[in-house]
Order: structure tokens, then C-alpha cells, then sequence
DNA sequence: TTTGTTTGTAAGTGTGCACTCACACACTTC
DNA sequence: GAAGTGTGTGAGTGCACACTTACAAACAAA
């Protein structure tokens, strides 16, 4: 007995959370998950239920994470006007994502909600962020979709690799966006 | 001969715009989209270079239409301020994905970017409308910037289904917003 | 009518991948 | 040490799908 079941499926969600955030559900073999978290893939199948039991899975993990950094950051902060809480909040996010695995897991995560499962998991992380900012910060409707919509502009900007577009239009739209 | 094999193009990309914002690049079949344009899969492969060329073929075609019914909506405005022009290109904007392929596949796209000639068509299709906004609607960086945050934020609304969910923080992110 | 070109397809081929199953090893309990 | 339980894998199985090939019919030019 090397492990236990549950330590072993905590590796395997965090090798698939990597995997999937750079593929994408449909182009990723689970037996490059099983390959990144070291174990075979039959054994990643006993684990999880299936291919997009896993991928449940780690789409909670990944929000997860973003909503604890989200509330770590509100909590270090001095202050405590929503702009204040709200700039912090960001601060935390834009900190979490530099790795950008968690930032490609949203956009794949949301490009496969025609997957009723996924849809779900995704409204129930993004409930979870929402609530969140407009409870902890105290923000307005207004300032909660103002955070949102700035977040998504950070996918573009990624996904297109726009920072690395030296052009007035890409210079234009990465502007001020926190080091993604 | 029945049609013209540039006629046959064009209807098969307008099928696999639609099919590809459903389903995605990869769990798309191009008998889908084959069938989905009524002729047979062997002659999509004979029309376009393979799935990918396909995939580029109908993401050049959304990006066009999205740039000209964005410049026609600018045309038609009275005004002529920076404000009133960027209102009447997000009316326009949103008409178009009223029926949401268009909006969808530019998502399906974004996912798909570790493919590099996706990733250069879909930096072309927004530097064509990022230089449009900023160009003929003389918005300022910050104007431009705001104007593909709000636009991602429909990709959200509409991906995870927030117009159907009727608890508050759904309705902060989608207030205002012309109709996706 | 013959020859050539373009439009179109039916029927493969090969490969990648989700998922299974029989089996083996580690560790515990009695 | 025997029996039971949890951890782990190698070797399949079956199917979906990207892409090819050989062939046929429509049309044009001679």
C-alpha cells in the first residue's frame, strides 16, 4: 500500500487540472492525466467515475482555489471600502493566475458546458466567486459585473497572447490588466 | 455538375460555423458538418485542406462578419462622439449574436488556441475589429478596452446559461446587458 | 462522339482513445 | 499463515473519426 486512495486522487486532480487547462476536455487522453500524476490509467479510472467524472473534479478544485485566494486576499487587505476590498480581491486573483493553469482551465471549462455536468459546475464555481465579491467586498451589482467582465478580458488577452503582440490595438486592450 | 465548388464552400462554411460553436474543434466530426451541409464528408476534404483548414476557413468567415455588421451599425448612427458610436457598434455587436454561433465559436476558438494557426486567426479576427473600434469610432485605449471586457462578459452569460438563473449574483452579471 | 475537366461519392484504412478485466502486490487482522 | 481488504497495473476491446482512394456522373470543348 504506497498510498491511500484519497492522497492519490488529490495528485491526480492537480495533474489534470495542468493537463486539461492546456488541451482542453475532448483533446486531452486521460492517459496523459495518468502519465502527469505518475500513476497508470486504469487506476485514474477506478479513482474517478469516468473521463468527465474527473473533469468535474477538478473544475471544483480549480474554483476552489480561486475562491479561497479571492478571500485570503480580502482578508490581508487594510481597508475595507468595496473599492478597496474589490482592488485587493484582483490583486489576489491576478497573483493566483500567473501560472495560468487555472486561468485555461475557465476558458476550457466553459467551452464544454454543451456538457450538462460541466455547465453546471461551472455556474456553481462562478456562483461561488460572485456571491463572494458582492458579499465580502460589499460591491454594487454594477462594480460585481465590472469585476467580471475585466476577468474575462484576462482569458482574451491569454488565450490570444496579447501580451506578447507589440501592436497599438493589443497594447490598447492589455492595459493596466494586472501581469497575466 | 450540380454547383460550383465556391458556392459548395461557402455552405459548408456556414455549416461548420454552426456546428464548431456547438460542439467545439475537436468532438466536432466533419460528418457533421458534412451532413449538416448536405454533401458528402469526402467532399468537404476535397474543398478544404483537413479539419483544421476547415476550422480556420469558417473562423476567418466569422470574424468578417462580425467586423462588418459592426461597421455597418457604426454607419448607421447619427452621432458621431467617441460614446455614441461604441454604443451603436455594441448594438449591432449584439444583434448579430442574437442567435449565438457566432458568439459561441469565437469561445470554441479561444480554447483552441495551443493550435498556433488558430491562435493567428483568431489574433487576426480581433486586431481586425480592435482596430475598426478604435479607428472609426476614435475611442480611447480605456473605451476600447472596456468595450472587449463587456463583449467577454457575454461569452460567460451566455456559456454558463446566466440569463435562466434567477438568484442575485446571476442578475448583477447580466443587468444591462442587450439581449444574448 | 470522344476527350477532358469538375463535381461528387461509397467504401475503405489506420489510428487514437475511453473504458474493462483479470491479475498481482502490499498491508492488516485473526 | 490464512483470509480479507485496499492499492495498483498490463493487456486487451470496441468504436469513433480523420483522411484516402477508386470510381462515377455531369458538363464542356473538339
Amino acid at each position: 500500500m504506497r498510498s491511500t486512495a484519497e492522497a492519490r486522487r488529490v495528485t491526480v486532480l492537480n495533474a489534470a487540472v495542468s493537463a486539461f487547462a492546456r488541451t482542453g476536455f475532448h483533446a486531452t487522453p486521460v492517459t496523459a492525466v495518468a502519465a502527469a500524476a505518475g500513476i497508470s490509467e486504469a487506476y485514474v479510472f477506478r479513482l474517478f467515475s469516468g473521463k468527465l467524472g474527473l473533469f468535474v473534479a477538478a473544475a471544483e478544485a480549480c474554483f476552489a482555489r480561486i475562491a479561497e485566494a479571492i478571500e485570503v486576499g480580502a482578508d490581508r487587505v487594510g481597508g475595507t471600502s468595496p473599492e478597496e476590498v474589490l482592488d485587493a480581491m484582483g490583486g489576489a486573483y491576478a497573483e493566483l493566475i500567473a501560472d495560468r493553469d487555472l486561468l485555461l482551465f475557465q476558458v476550457q471549462a466553459q467551452a464544454v458546458t454543451d456538457i450538462p455536468e460541466i455547465a453546471e459546475v461551472v455556474r456553481a464555481g462562478y456562483r461561488r466567486v460572485a456571491t463572494l465579491v458582492q458579499g465580502r467586498a460589499g460591491a454594487s451589482d454594477a462594480q460585481v459585473q465590472q469585476f467580471f467582465a475585466y476577468g474575462q478580458l484576462c482569458h482574451l488577452i491569454v488565450t490570444a497572447g496579447l501580451e506578447q503582440v507589440p501592436e497599438p490595438w493589443a497594447r490598447a486592450l492589455t492595459a493596466g490588466i494586472r501581469h497575466p
